[in-house]
DNA sequence: GCCTTTTCTTGAACTGCGTTCAAAATACAG
DNA sequence: CTGTATTTTGAACGCAGTTCAAGAAAAGGC
């Protein structure tokens, strides 16, 4: 029977993060608790540590998914809008991804909350998944700006997608902005108009 | 000798305030502990609870004056440049935003990472520091849309500056913008530079 | 099938932290 | 100077993440 051992550890493994995943939309990141995680997934806390190496770890799991959702709603936002004009492109992905954040507030936080511990490596999801969430953003962005050349459009398109998560971010904050939260598509949609010269 | 006591605890206060802006200076503030600031301060663990309701109030504490600096350093960035197109101007106070992070990195990033604990009253404080920061975004944006109403500008200005900070934090994030620092200014100045119509 | 070895699971114990509290020290009023 | 009120103290509390020795389960050889 080889391989039984693989198959349970990786189902602990899948109900932990699932638990996870549950606790920090409802609760939020900071909120989760080994002795909550291992009740919910049925095991006891020690178990946790053989599955993950810390709690960090599960949060970076569930992230992973999260990043996997966030990825799929702005794509899903553009889909067949390729006709539209560039600038029309951006205020949708941007609309996405602002409702994708306040209704996952908390898991979409989870994703920038946590301070990668000791700069270690960057786990190679997080890149791939990144990459292909500014491949998104790169299409209209290299259509607006067709005389710019890679080095600079792809500054372009982080620069643009900062902003953007930067309204959001603040936005949701109450006590920053003090904005209301349907006011924030429309300061996304004035700053994108600008830029893409009206 | 009546005001003694007040002034024992102000001259406490004072210094666990300038202790933790220290240690939050060159550790962070989630590496503040309650025993080193003690010891620092030279008082028992006890007293700062005397002096303070918590741990989080001295951060606040240390956050009001970051915030001063942080608006000094932006006011002092434009003083004397009044004559300069308003695209220009906003593009100095981004500049000395940036800097002012990333030479006081943890300091700065103690003001934006402090979750407001159940949503309490924001502190006064807070709310001038963030208008008069505002207030100087106001002029050079006021200026290149004339023809928008007070309500439309103030969601501009606001929208501008969550779009620097934006910029600003994940620029300085490793893992998100694999970018060098100085090319921060310039993914700043191009976002602003085509906002101001160029 | 049975014994040995390795591996996993358990939950009590360890550690570190913010915060509290009863006792001692200090400051103040009359 | 004496009694009361306030402050200071640091040991103790509660809560968390993590570890670890002991017991349970699985794997492997015969």
């Amino acid at each position: 029977m080889a391989g039984k051992v693989e198959a349970r550890k990786a189902a602990l493994r899948q109900k932990l993060v699932e638990a996870a995943e549950i606790r920090i939309a409802r609760d939020g990141a900071g909120a989760l608790r080994a002795r909550d995680l291992a009740h919910d997934a049925g095991c006891a806390v020690g178990a946790i540590y053989n599955a993950f190496d810390d709690l960090t770890a599960i949060i970076m799991a569930v992230n992973g998914r999260t990043f996997q959702q966030l990825g799929a709603a702005v794509e899903a936002s553009v889909a067949g809008a390729e006709a539209e004009p560039p600038t029309c492109r951006l205020i949708l992905m941007s609309n996405a991804y602002l409702h994708f954040a306040v209704q996952n507030t908390n898991l979409w936080r989870a994703m920038f909350d946590l301070r990668m511990a000791a700069g270690d490596a960057v786990p190679e999801w997080y890149l791939t998944a990144l990459d292909s969430l500014f491949a998104n953003i790169a299409r209209p962005v290299g259509e607006l700006f067709p005389d710019k050349d890679a080095g600079e459009a792809a500054l372009m398109v982080r620069a643009l997608f900062s902003a953007v998560h930067g309204i959001v971010l603040l936005g949701l904050e109450q006590r920053i902005s003090g904005v209301p939260p349907e006011r924030i598509e429309q300061m996304i949609a004035q700053v994108l108009e600008q830029i893409g010269g009206r």
